[in-house]
DNA sequence: AGCACGCCGACT
DNA sequence: GTCGGCGTGCTC
C-alpha cells in the first residue's frame, strides 16, 4: 500500500501520512485533503510503502489539484535543506516557496489568452451599418484586419462596445494557449553593448569559462565601476543558449532603470517581482519562468523561489544587503540559499557588490569562490572624502556638534545640498562619556557594556556580567554620561528651526512607503526642492545624489561600540556605499564622521585605506575573536508573559545544551527591548566552531523540545546564522 | 496554525 | 440556568 507523505501547512517538522484513492498523485503536486475538522492544500513530498501510523486509521486524500508537479526536484531538494538547516517545519518551508494565488488551490496552468475575432456573421457585416456606432464600428473595423487581445481592445475601445458587438454576434472571444505564443529565444537581440573595460573584461571570461558548471564567483567592484555591465555580457551566451537567468536584487535597489537596462540590452520580455504586485501578476511571471518563457526573471529575496525549466545562471546584486535575510518567520538568507540553488542546479552564480559582507569575502579568500575585482571607476563618477569629527566636548544641538552646523550653513549657501544620516535599527548602545570619550567597559571581558534603559543596568552581552548604570565617569569624573542615538523627529524638528531658510526632507521606510513615493521623494530632491535630507539605510541604496556636497554622519558610535560585532561591518558598508553616491567629478562630496573616538582602529582603516582593507582587517579581529564567519551561530528567542517564564525557558535550553559537544552559549540576556507587547523577551547566543556540531546539537534538542516540555506559555523561535540580535 | 473541547464567571 | 472567556491538546 503506498502512503502519500504530504507536507501541510501546519508549524510541526512532520510530514502528514495520507492515502490515494484510485490515481495516484505526482510527487511535488498539490492535493486537498482533510486534516482534522478542516480542509487543507498540501504537496506530496514523498511516497513510501509503511507508515509510522496505523495504516487503518490514515485518511484519503479528497483530491488531486496538479496533473503535474509544481515542485521539481531541485525545488524539492531545495525545500528539504531549507527545513533542515535552518530547523524549520517542512510545510511552512514548502509554503513560502509557493506563489500565494497557489497556496490557495489556484490553477498552476497558465490561463489561456483571451481574444476578440469577427465572427462570419461580423465578416459579411457592412462596417457603414454601425455609423451611429463610431466605437462599435471602430472595433469591428480593427477586428476586421485581425485578432486582437482582450485586455487590448478594452483599453482601446472600452468595455461597452466589445459587449455590444458579442451580443449582435458580429464578433466573439477565443482562447488560445500561451505556449504557442513566440518565444523570447526568437526575439532575443543584443543592443548597444559598450566595449568593456580589461577588468571587466577579465571577469567576462573567468565567468564564461564556467557556464554549464557550478561555480561561485564574488564580483567585487566599487561603486561606478560598472559591476551591471559585467551581468549584462555575462547574461548574453546564457541567453543565447536558451537558457533562463534569475536576478535577485535588494528591497529597495529594484529600481525601474535597472529593470529596463536588461530588457533593453536584449530586447526580451522581463519578469518582474517585487512587493507591489497582485498574487495573481505574481503567478503569472512564476508559471511563464517554470514553462522556460521567460529568459530573465529579476526578484527581491522570495524570488530565489521561482522555478526555471531551464536555468543557466543565478545573480545576487548587492550581495552584502541585510534585506536578503528574512527576519522573520522561516528566517533564511537569499544569499545562502542561491548558492545551494546554484550547486543543485549546476549553474553558475555570481555574488555583486562594492562592499562585500565578510562572509563572502572570507569565501573568496580561502578560495571557495572566484574574486573577480573591478577597481576602474568609470565616466563622471567620484568618491567623496571621508573624515572625522571629533565631538568630545563639544557642545551638541539636536545630535549634531556646533562645528557641523557651521559648515553645513556654508555648503547650503553655496547652493548645495547637505545629507544627514542616522542609523535608526537600535543598534545595542553602550554608555559614552561625552567630556573624554571613556566608554564603560566589562572588567572580564574588555568589551563595551550594553546599556538597559528599561532595567536601569548596564550589562556584558559578552558574558552577561551587569552593574548599575554610574552617575559619573570613572576617567575623568564628568557627569555627562550619554546613551548614543538621536530621534529622527528631534532632529528633524531642530534643523527647521535652526535652518528656517533651508527645506528639510526625512527619507525613511516609514515616509518612502512603496516605490512610487520613494521616486517621487528622489526627483524632488534632485529638482533642488529640499536642501536637507535626513534619512536612514534607504538612501545609500543604488540612488546618486550629484547636487550633495556634504554628508553627515551623525551616530558612527553606536556602531563602534555596539555589542553586536556586526555594527562596524554594516557602518563600514553604509559610509562606503554613501561616498560613492554623493556629489560628482565637478562637484566632489566631503563625508564627516561624528565620533567620541576620532582614533578608533576600525575606523581610521576604513577612511584611510577603503573597504578592501578595512573588511580584511576587520576579518583577522573576527577570528581573534572567534567570530563568525570563523564560528557559527544560532539565536534562540523566547518570549513569555511573565520574565520568569522566558528566563528559565531560556535557562533550561542551555544546560541541556551544553552538555553536548563542542557548543557553547551565551546568555541568557533580555532582548535589547525587553518588553514589547506586554512580553518579555531573552535571547540565548548558541555558538560553535563547527556548523555541523551546532547543526547536530539543534536538531536533538528540538526532537526533545517537541516531544517532552511542550511550554505552551512561551512563544520560541530560533534564527540560524542571525544577522540582527535585537 | 486552527479548531474543538472543557471548565469556570456574569448575564437574560 | 446558559453564554462565552481562553487554557490544553490534537490533527495523518
Amino acid at each position: 500500500m503506498s502512503i502519500l507523505r504530504i507536507a501541510l501547512p501546519i508549524p510541526k517538522r512532520q510530514l502528514f501520512d495520507y492515502l490515494a484513492v484510485d490515481v495516484m498523485p505526482k510527487i511535488g503536486a498539490r492535493v486537498r485533503v482533510s486534516f482534522g475538522p478542516r480542509k487543507l492544500i498540501g504537496v506530496v513530498w514523498e511516497i513510501g510503502q509503511e507508515s509510522a501510523w496505523e495504516v487503518g486509521k490514515l485518511k484519503a486524500i479528497q483530491d488531486i489539484i496538479d496533473d503535474e508537479p509544481i515542485f521539481d526536484e531541485t525545488q524539492r531538494k531545495l525545500c528539504t535543506w531549507l527545513a533542515q538547516y535552518y530547523k524549520h517545519p517542512i510545510g511552512d518551508v514548502v509554503q513560502s516557496a509557493m506563489p500565494v494565488a497557489l497556496r490557495k488551490g489556484e490553477s498552476s496552468l497558465p490561463k489561456p489568452i483571451e481574444f476578440y475575432s469577427a465572427t462570419a456573421l461580423g465578416k459579411k457585416t457592412e462596417l457603414t451599418s454601425l455609423s451611429r456606432a463610431p466605437k462599435q464600428q471602430a472595433l469591428l473595423s480593427e477586428l476586421l484586419a485581425g485578432d486582437c487581445l482582450k485586455a487590448k481592445v478594452k483599453e482601446q475601445f472600452g468595455a461597452a462596445a466589445s459587449k455590444a458587438l458579442i451580443d449582435k454576434g458580429i464578433i466573439e472571444v477565443l482562447e488560445k494557449q500561451p505556449s504557442s505564443i513566440s518565444t523570447w529565444q526568437q526575439s532575443l537581440i543584443i543592443q548597444d553593448k559598450p566595449n568593456a573595460n580589461v577588468e571587466q573584461a577579465l571577469a567576462i571570461s573567468s565567468i564564461e569559462a564556467k557556464l554549464s558548471e557550478y561555480a561561485c564567483f564574488l564580483l567585487d567592484g566599487i561603486t561606478g565601476s560598472g559591476k551591471t555591465e559585467v551581468y549584462l555580457q555575462a547574461i548574453e551566451p546564457i541567453l543565447q543558449q536558451g537558457k533562463q537567468v534569475l536576478i535577485l536584487v535588494p528591497e529597495i535597489g529594484l529600481t525601474p532603470q535597472t529593470v529596463h537596462r536588461f530588457r533593453y540590452r536584449f530586447g526580451i520580455d522581463v519578469g518582474v517581482l517585487h512587493s507591489g504586485l497582485t498574487n495573481n501578476e505574481r503567478l503569472l511571471v512564476w508559471q511563464k519562468s517554470a514553462k522556460g518563457q521567460l529568459g530573465i526573471v529579476i526578484g527581491t529575496r522570495s524570488a530565489i523561489f521561482t522555478p526555471m525549466l531551464n536555468p543557466g545562471l543565478l545573480i545576487v546584486d548587492e550581495e552584502h544587503d541585510a534585506s536578503y535575510k528574512q527576519q522573520d518567520g522561516l528566517r533564511y538568507h537569499a544569499r545562502d540559499l542561491a548558492v545551494v540553488r546554484a550547486h543543485a542546479e549546476q549553474v553558475p552564480l555570481i555574488l555583486g557588490s562594492a562592499t562585500p559582507a565578510l562572509e563572502t569575502l572570507n569565501n573568496a579568500l580561502t578560495g571557495k569562490y572566484h574574486h573577480l575585482t573591478l577597481h576602474q571607476r568609470a565616466g563622471n563618477a567620484s568618491v567623496a572624502s571621508q573624515q572625522v569629527f571629533d565631538i568630545r566636548q563639544q557642545p551638541l544641538k539636536f545630535g549634531i556638534a556646533q562645528g557641523m552646523l557651521d559648515r553645513m550653513k556654508q555648503h547650503l549657501q553655496q547652493g548645495s545640498q547637505v545629507m544627514l544620516f542616522i542609523n535608526r535599527r537600535g543598534y545595542a548602545p553602550a554608555l559614552v562619556c561625552h567630556q573624554c570619550g571613556f566608554v564603560e567597559q566589562c572588567t572580564r571581558c574588555d568589551k563595551p557594556f550594553t546599556l538597559h534603559n528599561q532595567l536601569y543596568k548596564l550589562q556584558c552581552h559578552h558574558c552577561g556580567n551587569a552593574k548599575s548604570i554610574p552617575s559619573s565617569c570613572q576617567q575623568c569624573h564628568s557627569t555627562e554620561l550619554t546613551a548614543m542615538g538621536v530621534g529622527t523627529e528631534q532632529l528633524e524638528q531642530g534643523l527647521t528651526a535652526y535652518f528656517p531658510e533651508f527645506s528639510n526632507i526625512r527619507i525613511d521606510s516609514d515616509s518612502a512607503r512603496g516605490k512610487s513615493k520613494l521616486d517621487k521623494m528622489l526627483s524632488s530632491i534632485n529638482n533642488n526642492e529640499h536642501q536637507i535630507l535626513i534619512g536612514t539605510q534607504i538612501l545609500s541604496k543604488g540612488h546618486h545624489f550629484p547636487n550633495v556636497t556634504m554628508v553627515l554622519i551623525m551616530d558612527v558610535d553606536g556602531a563602534l561600540f555596539s555589542a553586536d560585532y556586526r555594527a562596524a561591518e554594516n557602518l563600514a558598508q553604509l559610509i562606503t556605499q554613501l561616498a560613492g553616491r554623493a556629489g560628482r567629478a565637478e562637484k566632489p562630496g566631503e563625508m564627516w564622521l561624528q565620533t567620541h573616538d576620532p582614533g578608533h582602529p576600525l575606523l581610521q582603516d576604513l577612511i584611510n585605506n577603503g573597504y578592501a582593507h578595512f573588511a580584511k582587517y576587520a576579518l583577522l579581529e573576527r577570528q581573534h575573536g572567534n567570530l563568525p564567519p570563523f564560528t557559527y551561530q544560532a539565536l534562540f528567542k523566547a518570549q513569555a508573559l511573565s520574565a520568569q517564564d522566558a528566563h528559565s525557558f531560556c535557562k533550561m535550553w542551555r544546560s541541556s545544551l551544553i552538555k553536548r559537544q563542542g557548543v557553547s552559549c551565551i546568555g541568557p540576556i533580555p532582548a535589547l527591548m525587553e518588553k514589547r507587547q506586554g512580553q518579555y523577551r531573552m535571547q540565548l547566543l548558541l555558538q560553535s566552531n563547527q556548523r555541523s556540531s551546532l547543526q547536530r546539537a539543534l536538531g536533538q534538542q528540538l526532537n526533545q523540545i517537541e516531544t517532552l516540555y511542550l511550554a505552551n506559555k512561551v512563544r520560541w523561535s530560533l534564527d540560524i546564522d542571525p544577522q540582527d540580535f535585537s
